[in-house]
DNA sequence: AATGTGACTGGTA
DNA sequence: GTACCAGCCACAT
């Protein structure tokens, strides 16, 4: 049942609490795969159910977002955290997003299963 | 069945 | 500090 990771993936972001976020490494763990974090970002893009899995707290290991699939872009990605309390770092990152220029703290802010 | 691609990560330049 | 490269695993064509 290889939709067991996918599904496994779906119910683990859906239970990153506000103001908090996971890595795609983090998520691939906990759904038993360390290292598929690129399915997870799969997974997430499939996205059966917008709106009811919070996708936009899943990011980079660096604390960096993704670099424009995101909702209808990163910067959206980015209210979106903002407004729930998480924090961001005016620092840039690896050249995944660097053009975006901010990470999430992840010290502060990442989530604990 | 094989080749290419990617919402990733870690290591190196 | 940032930028680039190679490795990894599953999906798409």
């Amino acid at each position: 049942m290889g939709q067991s990771f996918n599904h496994q993936v779906y119910d683990i972001v859906r239970r990153i609490p506000a103001g908090c976020v996971a890595t795609y490494g983090q998520v691939a763990a906990l759904a038993g795969k360390p290292r598929n974090a690129r399915m997870v970002g799969y997974a997430l893009h499939a996205n059966p159910e917008p709106g009811v899995i919070p996708c936009h707290r899943v990011v980079f290991r660096d604390g960096s977002l993704a670099p424009g699939f995101a909702f209808g872009g990163p910067d959206r990605q980015r209210a979106l955290l903002e407004s729930e309390g998480v924090v961001f770092t005016g620092a840039r990152a690896q050249g995944n997003a660097g053009a975006e220029g901010l990470r999430v703290d992840l010290s502060r802010c990442q989530w604990r299963a």
